[in-house]
RNA sequence: GCCGACGUAGCUCAGGGGUAGAGCAACGGUUUCGUAAACCGUAGGUCGCGGGUUCAAAUCCCGCUGUCGGCUCCA
């Protein structure tokens, strides 16, 4: 007997396997299963059952099977490439998010689009040859490690040599006549045979290296991605459009945001009028929402002699990141990579009393740090960039509530913003500092305080850094894409070195406890990110320029200007657009520009006192007069909603 | 940093051994208009930088630089 996902129990023979169960109970179901999940676990459709499993047959509208999907595919893809390019070793080839990739040593040859191409052409052949997917125990460990080595398959016999207590499979490709033609060494699971791979395509290729390690082998990687249909894979690569069209690079140049210069450098960001407007709008939010919360601000220096940097470890465990040093007379001096060292100077001005702590310390802080050239990405990854960085320092005691202010904080910024999030606990690390007992303590206060405003915590084993057990927190954007987002961060090393005491109730010192936080993270990739968020537009708090105001004729622009100086009288950046072209014109490019509002004018509204309201996606909104109109803008600046 | 691709007018792009082309934008003029592109005209580029091959290089070769996609790393 074997339990079925509706609760019902089914009679099996020996030996029967989840085909064979999918079978007995309906042909049609047989004809579409690609696979099962059995006790939970994704399985071939061709596992052996045993009583009492629990097993669900997979058809292709099952959200799993696309792992067996992708993953098959990514085999019939080295096949494909084997085919083509003979002399090519096999590395590893995983699903990822979304699709697949394979990694490749290919000899004296470099690929390129052409390749795919072929490649995907190879790949319908292998597909609609229909061959099997045969899973295979492999009886002789050492002997199969012999044969891959001798087939020159390096990666694999290294691979096997790994897996060898784990009962190693291979997966054998067979065609009609049960020939094997093709193998590859794979935990699996597999589709029951290639047939079912019909919507796939090749979407780029890479340099990768063996394990990710760049001292070892240098491979070429395929990424690719598989659907069951052809629409849905359709769909996907329109999502990746609409994902370019918001590249906030792009968008950059369409709106006039920011740039970089080859005179200046790269990874150094100018920001320009409109997106340095955004940005002043929200820091002045950014000030207020801590102000509220008890911070005090404070300023710091871009540069600092080096002796700083060795009492906080940074040259030593972060050196590699920091510029080299500039002399000023005779002493080695540094640009800021963190901005902790010197909140920490701040600090220690003065005998610290239990009485006095918490204290909080913000600072939208410019820092620069040493990134390799090829990792540079637009505003997201730069070589200077301002951190919304605060550090609080407090008592064992206060550990827990102060944390749980952070996330209050970072909660109600988020919100503002529209992203929702995810939470990661991540917890001591196999090198760490500091005591077990501190890590415990430290990791604790972390969960409690999460636990204790019901914000879930996914565990992070071992991912902490190594000075510090933190809570990191992923967001999620308007499409849906991941993005890193704030990270709360007890440090364990910093009082230490420093030797950052309070003194307590006992009129003894005690060490700080050192909270490091950032919620915006930078305000380089946050903004950046905030301009893929909103594809560009800005909702109207934060909007560059607010509203445009668009007489129709000449004698319309004296009514203009009282609308726009009106506006402006209540703090909005608002412009009159009297250039000489049509209305049809000018309101396209305010569209194009992400204008809110549009406040066109004319006899009519010269009569109402008012104008007619277009908003960029709501269209006319007919005529309005000029206090009603005053009314709606503030309200919908002050509750700070998109649309 | 590594692998691969790319760099032509402000933008988007065409061209490709015989000394540069379009659309949009800009500028000048005409037009005074009712919710996403009025009309006419003008101007604009040592084809990323440096070197080489050639009678001749934007075009072919080499080096550098920047950008893009990844690897890796991270705010």
């Amino acid at each position: 007997m074997v339990n079925l996902p509706d609760g019902s129990k089914r009679p099996i023979e020996p030996g029967w396997t989840a085909a064979d169960l999918a079978k007995s109970i309906a042909e049609g179901l047989y004809r579409k299963a690609v696979g099962a999940t059995i006790n939970g676990e994704l399985r071939d459709l061709f596992t052996p059952l045993n009583d009492g499993d629990t097993v669900c047959i997979l058809k292709p509208e099952d959200k799993l099977s696309i792992e067996l999907l992708r993953h098959s595919s990514a085999h019939v893809m080295a096949q494909a490439v084997q085919n083509l390019f003979p002399n090519a070793k096999i590395a590893i080839g995983p699903t990822i998010e979304d699709g697949f990739y394979y990694d490749f040593d290919i000899p004296d040859h470099k690929l390129t689009a052409e390749d795919l191409e072929k490649i995907e052409a190879e790949m319908k052949k292998i597909a609609d040859s229909n061959q099997k997917l045969v899973r295979f125990y492999i009886p002789d460990v050492d002997k199969q490690i012999k044969e891959f080595k001798d087939q020159g398959e390096k990666y694999k016999a290294e691979l096997l040599e790994e897996h060898r207590d784990h009962e190693p499979t291979l997966y054998l490709m067979q065609d009609k006549d049960g020939k094997t033609i093709w193998n590859d060494l794979c935990r699996g699971p597999h589709l029951p045979s290639t047939n079912h791979i019909k919507a796939f395509k090749l979407l780029k290729f890479s340099g990768s290296y063996w394990r990710g390690d760049e001292k070892k082998d240098h491979l070429q990687r395929i990424y690719a991605t598989a659907f069951w249909s052809k629409k849905d894979l359709e769909d996907y690569l329109h999502r990746l459009e609409e994902a370019e069209k918001r590249d906030h690079r792009r968008l950059s140049k369409q709106l006039d945001l920011f740039s970089t210069h080859d005179e200046v450098g790269p990874g150094l960001v100018f920001w320009h009028p409109n997106l340095a407007t955004v940005r002043a709008v929200i820091e002045d939010y950014w000030r207020d929402e801590h102000r509220k919360r008890g911070y005090d601000f404070v300023f710091t220096p871009h540069i600092a002699s080096e002796e700083l940097y060795k009492i906080s470890g940074h040259l030593e465990s972060y050196g590699e990141n920091m510029y080299s040093a500039m002399d000023i007379d005779g002493m080695p001096y540094r640009a800021k990579p963190m901005n902790c060292p010197g909140h920490i100077m701040i600090y220690k001005t003065k005998l610290r009393s239990y009485r006095d702590l918490p204290l909080r310390f913000a600072e939208l802080g410019t820092v620069y740090r040493y990134e390799r050239s090829g990792v540079l990405h637009g505003m997201l990854r730069v070589r200077g960039f301002t951190q919304d960085d605060s550090h609080i320092f407090c008592t064992p005691e206060q550990m827990e509530s102060e944390i749980n202010g952070i996330l209050d904080l970072i909660d109600s910024l988020m919100k503002t913003f529209g992203y929702t999030y995810k939470a990661y606990l991540a917890t001591r690390p196999e090198k760490f500092i500091g005591s077990v007992e501190e890590w415990d303590q430290a990791t604790e206060a972390l969960k409690n305080a999460a636990k204790s405003r019901g914000l879930e915590c996914e565990i992070d084993e071992g991912g902490g850094a190594f000075y510090a057990p933190k809570i990191d927190i992923k967001l999620y954007d308007a499409i849906g894409r991941e993005w890193q987002g704030p990270t709360v961060q007890v440090d364990l090393n910093l009082p230490n070195r420093f030797d950052v005491n309070f003194i307590g109730d006992d009129n003894a010192r005690h060490k700080v406890v050192m909270i490091h936080r950032a919620v915006l993270g930078s305000m380089e990739r946050f903004v950046g990110g905030l301009i893929e968020h909103y594809a560009g537009a800005f909702p109207l708090w934060l909007a560059p320029i607010q509203a445009v105001i668009l007489p129709i004729a000449d004698r319309h622009y004296e009514h203009a200007d009282k609308v726009a100086a009106a506006l402006k009288e209540m703090g909005m950046r608002v412009k009159v657009d009297t250039r000489s072209e049509t209305i049809n014109y000018r309101i396209r490019e305010a569209q194009l520009e992400q204008v809110p509002y549009m406040c066109v004018i004319g006899d009519k509204e010269l009569a109402a006192d008012g104008a007619a309201l277009r908003h960029r996606r709501e269209g006319d909104l007919g005529i309005l007069n000029l206090n009603d109109i005053k009314v709606k803008f503030k309200e919908e600046i002050d509750s700070k909603e998109s649309k």
